[in-house]
Order: structure tokens, then C-alpha cells, then sequence
DNA sequence: GGCTCTATAAACACAA
DNA sequence: ATTGTGTTTATAGAGC
């Protein structure tokens, strides 16, 4: 039989409970007592001897007992061993009781108003106060003896299975019965009988008897919960304290440590002292002792009606709390505090509100362990829809729903219902639906919620749109190159001189022709500009560049990253030579830009190919020429620019200086043309899903400065739905004239879907690269290590370094190579709804910064996107296939040989007569020696040779118009 | 880094 | 005076 708490405190540590401090709140519980309340009645008080209270009582029992040394009484010893002498007096005469049950060895004191007798206890999940012992016919709870309050007397109440024994009676399981002094009771073996104080005791008793109104224990309970609760949330904080205590109770318990005792009072039988509160508590308040234990009478209880009120009450509370639990559970929220400011007898008007209840984590069903992961407002919003009438809930019903349908704020912590009360006032999802008592009826906001469907639904659609427009582009861009091809390869199929088809041509390399060739198929045919300016020459580039990249060992979807490193330099170096060649030009705009660059960029590439070519010069004729002569890739690049400017702006280039320009080379000249970017065909041209890119760029203004889109694509990307098309920062919508966007995009909204996402998309990726734009910020961007870069001291006409005949090693991957898997699409999810967050045209962002006057100044930024896509990684990418052994050797055998000068300075004027034909049969046959001594020339002589070249280099530009005309 | 949304807490006012 | 309710403000974190 062991002693444990009986009382509705946690059982299980009643470490916790530090004596001291009860001694300490006694007083209080004497000065405040609830006498005034709850008078004693019947239950007589059990006398005290020592006048000592009955914690100091129950700790100095057992201490006394492990003083004396004393065994703590086991069953055994409780049932077999001799019965301690009632006598004596300093065994016992310090216990407080209530009662006394009498075994045949052994006695037990029962000194709260609640014992539970039972097995032994075999796991943790159960507790007796009184054990006996582990016996199959004897319940793990069989009984228990409590005080009853309307009847003033102690009840036994039989809950074993196999039933109990009452003055020889067998009582079965579910029956209650009265105790009187002597009652003799039987559970299994096991006999013993129940003893009241005599009524010697009683009289000796401090305590006022008064009659107890049962009518009082019930208001005493509300009452009493509501403090100990309170009193245990106020003392929630006090744990560490209590578990300090402990640690001191401990200490003080200088021979039986609490755990210790713990163990051993599993069998303990005499004194059922529990360590719980109400007995620590009570006590004093009690201020009863049994001074011997023949002051057990047959006759009434004694009690002071305060403690055993109180301890009734807890009983009543722990059974209205666990109604199937006796005892109580596992930290049971009364403590020592609790019940010390039960004790307070204090207005009950200033009884603070009850708390709520403490949950452990054990108690919690684990499936209300977690918060819902909905938002408050959905939470309300739920118990709103399914608890709420017409009128409304209450906040108290609204706690309460929330209660019931998400149980974990049953569980949980006071606090939310701060938050549930905060989002009720602010979210518009809830209104006051009408006015009850002192607070409102609240309700939803049925239009505010049809609203914000509403909303949702467009942010879906518009995302559902996005992505199909995305999908349509692919598509589009996909047959338009396709489509491209095809027209390519008819054109020359009957030439068998595919520029740059050339089994040795690195240059006009597929991946190289794709990326301008998308750039253009792309950029160009998004544009919605509805004047097909020039398509000529722009078919031209796009032919021969989609003719190269016929080359069918590239895969359509293959990743253009494949070039060698020759290539890439040759490919870098051009770039630069456009940026610089640019900065000196007042371009119209970015599109404008854009679109020359990429013209002349092609046509140089076709150009030296195909003279290359037609020279029956095999392998990598520009990377020979760039490493031969420099000099004469930069006329070549200017003649092509200034061609290429004059067929996409019909203008002459007002900076062509350095290459002749002849408009006459162009024949009669066209009208000029308010579009600024040359459209392809029409075919090509027409993406009617793309809303966006189908904003005219026609206009009498000055063009806006737009967004070259197809700089903004990864060209290696295709067919990646990649496709950047906003334009970041400073850069408008592509297709939105800065005044008016209305005009040239109908629905801004559907623009800005369709841009927005293609932005994300574009982060990081080559085209649109923060690192690219910043090495695009400093014009010797190249600078970077092993890449493609022009001695910084080679000013105009930079010596190509030395490792540029190395292929290997040389690749300096761009921010996003193609072999990089592009940056994951943020998915542009809608914002959630706000109430202030109308749908933006997100398209026209920043649109005010973007200058429709692009001077030098504009035009770095400008070639910043186009040597982005330009220098993307299907310029920088070293194709393995085209690691053409044949390279080295025609390499080698340029640089060995000597080269004659072969830049004649040449009287033209006229942009787009350069004659690349003449122009490279010259330079290709130049002598490497002559070709290097000329890159020994002073940067300096760049501009002059510029000019030189610009009154002399007529042919190039014939060439160029030529070619113009031809795709005419 | 800024913005928005959300959660949380606290202070305060008001009414029953 | 107390308590429940409602409002407002501030702060912090997360996501975009």
C-alpha cells in the first residue's frame, strides 16, 4: 500500500510543493480563512496535538520516521508487520487526519477528502493513495472514500470489478455507500476498517463547527476552480520557483529525499500525507492533528469547514474537471499558490477571472498539438460560415467555434483570442452584423468576400493566361524558326555556299546564327511594330544566320553553348568593337540600337565567312582575321554598321566616319520609316497571342527607347519559355510608347502579365544578367579573367591575347551559361488580396525613366543588352564539335605567314559599300607579320584609321547594300 | 531593401 | 469597479 497525493494535484511531483512556502501562506489562510464561508460541519475536526500544522505534520512525520529509523511501511509491513502502537504518541501525534483506516498491521490516515484505493500501481498512468498491493482480484482503482458534502460524511464509493466488502456486505462496483466510524470494509484480502476522530478529538477542536449548506460547496466549487485557476495562472510563473523549492524540500529533507520518498511510500501504509497542495495547504487551516489515534470516533467527522470545503471542492472540481479520473490527472493545474489563494478570503467580486486551463503537452491529443496553418481571418471566417446565423456570432461564440472546430485553441494559451478580436475589427472580411448586449454580432462580409473571389479569380486567370502566352511564344518562336529554316534552306540550297556553313566555320556556327537569328526572329518578329521595316536586310542576316544554323548536327533544343573558344573571342572581340564603334554614334534608341548591332554583327560574320569561304579559306576565318588583323575586322565592323544603320534607320550614321558610306549603294533610298527596328517577314513577325510585343514602335516621336526584346532572350535558352521581355529598371515595356500606352498596348494588364513573369525568368540568366549588365557598365568589361578581352592598352584595336589560339580553358562561363540550368521561374503567384493592391500595369514601369532620345551616352546601355544576348553563352560556350583540329592549323598558318598590310585606306563615304568581298579576299590574305606589326599601331591611330577607312571603304558598303538589295 | 500581409501584444476606450 | 468587447498602434517575421 503506498501513500501518494490524494489530492487533485499533480501527483507525480510532489516535489514540486514546498512546504516552507505553504508555511509561509498558512497564515494567510488562517487570517483570510474561508471560515466566514464555508463553515465546518460535520466533519469534526480531527485534533491536534502538537499544534504543529500538518505539513510540518506530514514532513516531520516521515522525517521523524526515517529519523527514528523507522521503516517506511511497506504493504508487507502494513499488513503483516505489527501494527504501530496507537500510543504512540511521537509517531503519530503529529499527524492531521480526517479519518483512519485501520488495517490489520498497519494504519492509514486519511487527510484529504478524496483517497483512492487500488493495485498497486504498475505504470505511471495510474495512482492509489492507498496500495494494496498487486493483487489480480483488486482493480487498479477499486475504490474510493470521499467526503461527501451534502450528506456531511465520508462515502465509499466501490469501483473494482470485483466489488468490495462493507461490514461484511458485498457491495458491487458502481455503489456508493456511506462510512461511519468502524465501517469495515474488505476489497479482495484485504480487510480494514474506516475510524472517525472520537468526538474527544472533536471538542478539542479549534475549529468552528458550523453547518455546511451544500448549496455553499456548490458555489464554493465554482469559486474554488476559478481561484485555484487563477491562482495557478498566476503562478504559471512560479514554476522554476516551486521547482527551487523542491530542490530546497529536497535539501531540507535531509533523510528522505522527495523522489526517494516517492519510491518507498509506494508502500507505505501508514500515513497517507499527501505532498500535494491541499494537504500542504490545508493543514493550518485545518489545524487538526491527531494527537492519538484512539481519538478516532464512531461519531461525526471533524473538520474546519474551510480546508475540507475547499478540499471537497477540489474533489468536486477534479471530478467535474476529470470525471473519469480519480484521482486527478497528472498536473492537474492546482498548486500550492492555487489553493493559498483559495484560501484568501477575499470579496469574491475580486476573485480574478478564472484562467484557463494549463495544458501539458500529454494532455493535448497530439493532433491538436499543431496550430492550423490558417490565417485568423480564415479561422473566423470558418466558424463564421459554419456556426453563424443571420445575426451573427457573438465573440463569444466566435471563441467558442473556433474552440470547437479547431481544438487546438482549446489547448493552446490564452492570447488568441487577442488576434481573433484584432482581426475581426480590422479585416473587412467581418462586419458587425447587428448589436447584442455589449458587443457586437459579427458576420462576413459577403460582398467584400464575392470581392476578393472575384480578385483571386482574375489573379488566376491572368497567371493561368501568362503562362499559356508564354506557351504560345514558345510555340510561335518555335515555328517561326522552323519556318525560318525551311525559307533559308530553299534560298540557298542551290548556292552550296551557306555562309558559314562552311564545315570549318566556327563563326557563323549554328549556335552563333541562332542566337542573332532569334534575337532577331524573336526581338524582331515580338515587335508589333506593324511596318515591316527593311526586311530585306534583315532576311538577310536572318537567312544566312538561320542557314548556319541549318547545321542539322544542332538539335533544335540543343543549347548553343557550343562554341569554340576562338569563337568566343572572335565573338567577344566584335562585341567590343560594337560597343565602342556604337558609343560614337547618336543612336536612335535601344531597339534601333539593337537592331543594328545585331545586323552588323551578322553581316560581319557572314561577310568574312563568306569571303573566307569563297576565298577557300577553311576553319575560323574571323578568329584568323582577329588574330591577323585586328584592324581590319574593326573596318569590316564598322562598314557593317554602318550599313546596318542606314538599312534600320534609313539614316545615315552620323558617325560613320571611319567606313564610306554611300547611300547610292542602297539604290534609291526608301521613304523614311518611322519603325526603327527592322521587322522580318510578316510571318515572322506576327505573334498575336503577345499582346505586349506587338506595341508598334512606330512613331513620329522619337522612339521610345525600348526594350530590345530580343536582347532580353536567351537565345541558348530555346526553346526555354525563359523569355525575358520586361524591361528591368529603366527599361519601358517593350511595345508601350512611353505617352501613350494605351495606344500601343491595349491592356496594359495583360501586358504586364505577360511581362512581369518573362522578367523573372530572365533573372539570371545571360541576356539580362546583373553580372552581364555590369560588364556591359564598364565598356572593358571583358576584363574579366579569360575572357574575351582586348588589352586594355590596345586601345581602339586591342592585339587579341595570346591564348586566343588556346581553345581549352578558355570559356569564362557568363553569370548563366547555357549549361546552367536557367534560374527557376519565380512563378509570378498572385499577391495575395489586398485591398489596396489593384492590379498594376506592371508594364509600364519605370516607363518615365526610359529617354526616347538615345545619345552616345544611351547607347552603352543599349549594347548592353545587346552584348548581353550577344555575349551569352552561345558566344562563349565552347562547342566541342567545332573544336575543329583544322583551326589550329589555319591559325597557325596565318600567324606564320606574312601578311601584308591589306586596309587600303578607300574613299567612300557612303555606309553599306563596304565591299566585305574585297575587304577580306585582302585582309585574309594579308600576312600575319604585316597584320601584326599593324596591331602594334597605336590605339591612338584607331580613329584615324576609322577615317581613313570612311573615305575609302566604299566597297564594304557596296557589299552591304548588295546584300540588302538582294533580299529585296 | 522595400512592401505587404500576418501574427502578436499592448494600451486604451467604451459599454454592460 | 469590473469585465468583456472593440479599436488602435506598434512590432516582428515571412514572403514577394
Amino acid at each position: 500500500m503506498s501513500v501518494s497525493s490524494n489530492t487533485v494535484l499533480d501527483s507525480s511531483k510532489p516535489e514540486q510543493l514546498d512546504p516552507e512556502k505553504y508555511t509561509k501562506t498558512i497564515p494567510q489562510v488562517k487570517k483570510e480563512g474561508v471560515h466566514d464561508i464555508i463553515p465546518p460541519v460535520q466533519v469534526d475536526t480531527i485534533i491536534t496535538k502538537a499544534g504543529k500544522t500538518v505539513d510540518n505534520a506530514h514532513i516531520k512525520t516521515e522525517k521523524s520516521k526515517a529519523k527514528e529509523g523507522q521503516p517506511m511501511l511497506t504493504q508487507e509491513s502494513a499488513l503483516g508487520n505489527p501494527k504501530p502502537s496507537p500510543t504512540n504518541g511521537d509517531s503519530v501525534s503529529k499527524v492531521s487526519a480526517y479519518a483512519r483506516l485501520d488495517f490489520e498491521k498497519s494504519m492509514f490516515y486519511v487527510q484529504t477528502l478524496q483517497v483512492v484505493l487500488g493495485r498497486n500501481p504498475d505504470s505511471n498512468h495510474h495512482t492509489v493513495d492507498v496500495d494494496l498491493g498487486n493483487i489480480k482480484s483488486v482493480s487498479r482503482r477499486h475504490a474510493i472514500i470521499h467526503y461527501n458534502f451534502a450528506a456531511q460524511r465520508f462515502e465509499l464509493s466501490v469501483l473494482g470489478r470485483n466489488g468490495a466488502f462493507i461490514n461484511d456486505t458485498f457491495v458491487e462496483s458502481g455503489i456508493t455507500l456511506p462510512l461511519s466510524h468502524g465501517t469495515k470494509i474488505q476489497i479482495g484480502t484485504i480487510e480494514f476498517r474506516f475510524l472517525l476522530p472520537s468526538s474527544k478529538s472533536r471538542e478539542r477542536s479549534k475549529s468552528p463547527s458550523k453547518q455546511i449548506n451544500p448549496v455553499d460547496a456548490v458555489q464554493l466549487k465554482t469559486n474554488l476552480y476559478k481561484n485555484s485557476s487563477k491562482a495557478l495562472h498566476n503562478s504559471r510563473g512560479n514554476l522554476s520557483s516551486l521547482s527551487e523549492t523542491e530542490k530546497d524540500v529536497s535539501k531540507s529533507d535531509d533523510d528522505v529525499k522527495l523522489d526517494e520518498r516517492r519510491k518507498l511510500s509506494s508502500n507505505v501504509l501508514s500515513t497517507a500525507t499527501p505532498v500535494g497542495s491541499s494537504s500542504s495547504s490545508t493543514p493550518k487551516a485545518l489545524n487538526l492533528s491527531v494527537s492519538n489515534p484512539n481519538d478516532f470516533d464512531v461519531n461525526a467527522p471533524t473538520r474546519s469547514g474551510i480546508s475540507i470545503a475547499q478540499q471537497v471542492t477540489e474533489a468536486l472540481q477534479t471530478a467535474a474537471v476529470n470525471p473519469q479520473s480519480y484521482p486527478p490527472p497528472i498536473n492537474q493545474p492546482l498548486d500550492a499558490v492555487a489553493l493559498a489563494n483559495l484560501k484568501k478570503k477575499e470579496p469574491r467580486k475580486k476573485q480574478p477571472k478564472q484562467p484557463k486551463k494549463v495544458y501539458t503537452l500529454e494532455e493535448i491529443p497530439p493532433e491538436y498539438r499543431t496550430k492550423p496553418a490558417c490565417s485568423y481571418s480564415t479561422l473566423i471566417a470558418t466558424c463564421l460560415r459554419a456556426r453563424s446565423t443571420e445575426k451573427g456570432m457573438s465573440l463569444s461564440e466566435i471563441y467558442k467555434a473556433i474552440q470547437e472546430i479547431y481544438p487546438y485553441y482549446k489547448y493552446c494559451p490564452d492570447g488568441w483570442q487577442s488576434s481573433v478580436r484584432h482581426n475581426l475589427s480590422l479585416n473587412k472580411l467581418f462586419k458587425k452584423v447587428s448589436k447584442e448586449g455589449k458587443g457586437w454580432l459579427w458576420g462576413l462580409d459577403e460582398e467584400y468576400c464575392a470581392e476578393k473571389e472575384k480578385v483571386k479569380k482574375k489573379q488566376v486567370a491572368a497567371a493561368a493566361a501568362k503562362v499559356k502566352s508564354q506557351q504560345d511564344r514558345i510555340q510561335q518562336q518555335q515555328q517561326q524558326h522552323m519556318q525560318q529554316l525551311q525559307n533559308l534552306q530553299q534560298k540557298y540550297s542551290g548556292s552550296g555556299s551557306l555562309p558559314g556553313n562552311s564545315p570549318g566555320s566556327a563563326i557563323a556556327s549554328p549556335d552563333i546564327t541562332r542566337s542573332i537569328v532569334q534575337k532577331a526572329a524573336v526581338g524582331i518578329s515580338d515587335s508589333p511594330s506593324p511596318t515591316p521595316a527593311t526586311p530585306s536586310s534583315s532576311n538577310n542576316i536572318q537567312a544566312q544566320l538561320a542557314a548556319n544554323r541549318s547545321n542539322p548536327n544542332i538539335r533544335p533544343g540543343q543549347k548553343p553553348n557550343q562554341l569554340s573558344s576562338d569563337t568566343m573571342k572572335a565573338l567577344g572581340y566584335l562585341q567590343q568593337e560594337l560597343i565602342k564603334l556604337t558609343k560614337d554614334r547618336k543612336m536612335t534608341d535601344k531597339a534601333t540600337t539593337t537592331t543594328i548591332l545585331t545586323q552588323a554583327l551578322a553581316m560581319t560574320i557572314a561577310q568574312v565567312n563568306q569571303a573566307a569561304k569563297n576565298a577557300g579559306i577553311p576553319g575560323n576565318p574571323l578568329a584568323s582575321l582577329i588574330e591577323r588583323n585586328p584592324q581590319h575586322v574593326t573596318k569590316i565592323l564598322t562598314a557593317a554598321l554602318n550599313a546596318a544603320t542606314l538599312q534600320v534607320t534609313k539614316v545615315k550614321p552620323p558617325n560613320a566616319t571611319n567606313v564610306g558610306t554611300s547611300s547610292k549603294a542602297l539604290g534609291t533610298p526608301k521613304p523614311p520609316q518611322a519603325s526603327v527596328v527592322t521587322q522580318p517577314s510578316q510571318a515572322r513577325v506576327q505573334t498575336p497571342t503577345q499582346p505586349p510585343f506587338k506595341a508598334p514602335h512606330v512613331t513620329s516621336k522619337p522612339p521610345p527607347v525600348q526594350v530590345p526584346v530580343a536582347t532580353n532572350i536567351s537565345l541558348n535558352q530555346l526553346p526555354s519559355p525563359a523569355v525575358k521581355s520586361e524591361a528591368k529598371d529603366s527599361d519601358p515595356v517593350v511595345g508601350a510608347p512611353k505617352d501613350s500606352p494605351s495606344q500601343s498596348s491595349p491592356s496594359p494588364k495583360s501586358s504586364a502579365s505577360m511581362i512581369k513573369k518573362p522578367n523573372y525568368y530572365a533573372k539570371g540568366q545571360p541576356g539580362a544578367s546583373a553580372d552581364t549588365i555590369n560588364k556591359l557598365k564598364r565598356p572593358e568589361g571583358f576584363s574579366k579573367p579569360n575572357s574575351l578581352m582586348k588589352p586594355q592598352n590596345n586601345l581602339g584595336h586591342p592585339r587579341l591575347p595570346m591564348s586566343f589560339n588556346a581553345r581549352p580553358g578558355l570559356v569564362e562561363s557568363t553569370p548563366a551559361t547555357p549549361g546552367v540550368s536557367p534560374p527557376k521561374p519565380r512563378a509570378h503567384q498572385p499577391q495575395p488580396y489586398s485591398k489596396a493592391q489593384p492590379l498594376k500595369p506592371v508594364g509600364y514601369v519605370n516607363r518615365e525613366k526610359a529617354s526616347t532620345q538615345v545619345d552616345a551616352n544611351s547607347v552603352p546601355k543599349v549594347d548592353q543588352h545587346t552584348v548581353d544576348t550577344l555575349t551569352d553563352s552561345s558566344f562563349l560556350e565552347l562547342p566541342p564539335e567545332l573544336s575543329n583540329p583544322e583551326l589550329d592549323k589555319v591559325l597557325e598558318s596565318f600567324s606564320a605567314s606574312p601578311t601584308p598590310d591589306p586596309i587600303q585606306p578607300r574613299k567612300t563615304d557612303q555606309v553599306g559599300d563596304v565591299d566585305f568581298d574585297k575587304e577580306l579576299d585582302v585582309i585574309l590574305s594579308t600576312p600575319a607579320s604585316v597584320n601584326n606589326s599593324r596591331q602594334a599601331t597605336p590605339t591612338a591611330e584607331v580613329p584615324n584609321l576609322k577615317r581613313e577607312r570612311t573615305d575609302s571603304d566604299e566597297p564594304e558598303g557596296n557589299t552591304i547594300a548588295k546584300m540588302a538589295k538582294s533580299e529585296q
